[in-house]
DNA sequence: CGCAAACTTGATGTTGCTCAAGCTAGGTGG
DNA sequence: CCACCTAGCTTGAGCAACATCAAGTTTGCG
């Protein structure tokens, strides 16, 4: 309807499938929609800086970005990625406190932080939703922090497969799993360094846990062996 | 030690001055205080353990909490302190997914987590006010994630320094700051080993730019230097 | 005053980082 | 269509920061 396409032309969308429309009903949905506009972003391109203004919220419709803080002096943190249902931006701080980058090639859905507010104000429902979602934002984030405090690098690196798989809402035997971003993120996100990661993925290969046929992929060969090492338990002389 | 207490039987505390119905009107506080009981706890006792069914939201009123996730050998994360004023059970998880305990005698205000949730969908500004607090623990652990990922053992300590003088909202010079944990907690939460805590503590008294007069207290004596330091700047040989 | 728990300090060990060098894949231009 | 070229990935050797192990030392409490 309203939806204002910005800032190049993006197809047909089905607005009612976005996840903060879930669960509510057609007039609501309708109120969303009318404050929403379309983004697409190539890969690598940033969506917001760190320290910039906020004054939106974003949906990713399509694709996942990446969200990271840094030090002074270059060190970074990636704090998550956020594939397609994600919403970004629910802090009510004036600024960014992170920098959102596209990974691939992404489809985003803004909405104005104000208007997105006086949902929240308005729609019934509405703010429950938003609260859940950040819970659980919080939730992994917490996760993380015991990932980042506590464990190997072995056992980050295995953690980090399984969150991949269970993300991609895989079965149990021989998945194959996307993997979206390069080493030097997944590095970064697990507070180790890309030569770290690619050693610890050979030797995962080597103890037949994993494949890594193609750049982008990995196959999860035995997952409960993945479990048992993300959460310490034996070591396979990892 | 269990002292269950009936709200009114404890004249003693302010309801209205309770976090969570700052900024409420008089009626909506009436609400809230309607759902509440107040807990003592000693120094040292659990109040949940993860994996618990949590039905409950608690506020602490007095004192501080510590919130810790473990991997199955033992190993420990601490994933926050929590002094008056903050919420804990804001998420809809059907079980605890952190252990709380009490650090310091503490009291605490705990709300039924239905009614709690029935105020959300009823109480105007409520939600917003509740989902302010969720943002902002998440901004928290997002930098947290930084600090156990990216920052060395004198800037971890640095960082966690600050923190307790921030939040016990001090001017800058010659901060006295009372530290009640001790420090096995902090290095659970700094993703260290107490020794390495103890010797970078020594390390920056050296430096002056603390002093450690008796257990549970520290004085910053030079809080740019320290700010410098947490942030990654000048090294100072650390 | 004595005791246990917490804290501090020292000596040694190990994980993951740094630096350095190939390797591979995907994209580009001839 | 193929050769080249570059960015990202992988592997290796040596090293440093922090962990581990082992004493002391202080503190607060009974």
């Amino acid at each position: 309807m309203l939806a204002h396409v910005v800032p190049n032309a993006v197809p047909k969308v089905d607005f009612s499938a976005l996840a903060v429309c879930r669960g509510l009903g057609r007039e609501a949905a309708t109120n969303i929609m009318a404050i929403t506009s379309l983004q697409k972003r190539a890969a690598g391109e940033t969506i917001f800086w760190e320290g910039d203004p906020a004054d939106s919220v974003f949906e990713v419709v399509k694709g996942t970005l990446r969200l990271h803080k840094l030090l002074p002096d270059g060190r970074r943190q990636v704090t998550g990625f956020l594939c397609a249902g994600h919403l970004v931006g629910l802090a009510p701080e004036g600024t960014w406190v992170y920098t959102a980058e596209a990974i691939t090639e992404v489809t985003l859905c803004r909405y104005r932080r104000s208007a997105f507010e006086r949902l929240i104000d308005t729609v019934p429902g509405f703010a429950r939703r938003v609260l859940t979602a950040t819970s659980h934002e919080l939730r992994v984030a917490q996760d993380q922090m015991l990932l980042l405090g506590r464990k190997t690098a072995a056992e980050r690196v295995a953690s980090f497969l399984l969150l991949m798989a269970e993300q991609q809402g895989g079965g149990d035997d021989a998945e194959s799993i996307s993997v979206p971003m390069g080493r030097n993120d997944i590095a970064d996100y697990l507070g180790l360094t890309v030569e770290t990661v690619c050693r610890t993925l050979t030797q995962l290969k080597r103890h037949e846990l994993i494949e890594l046929p193609t750049h982008g992929r990995i196959v999860i060969r035995d997952h409960d062996a993945l479990e048992a090492l993300a959460s310490g338990g034996i070591g396979f002389g990892l």
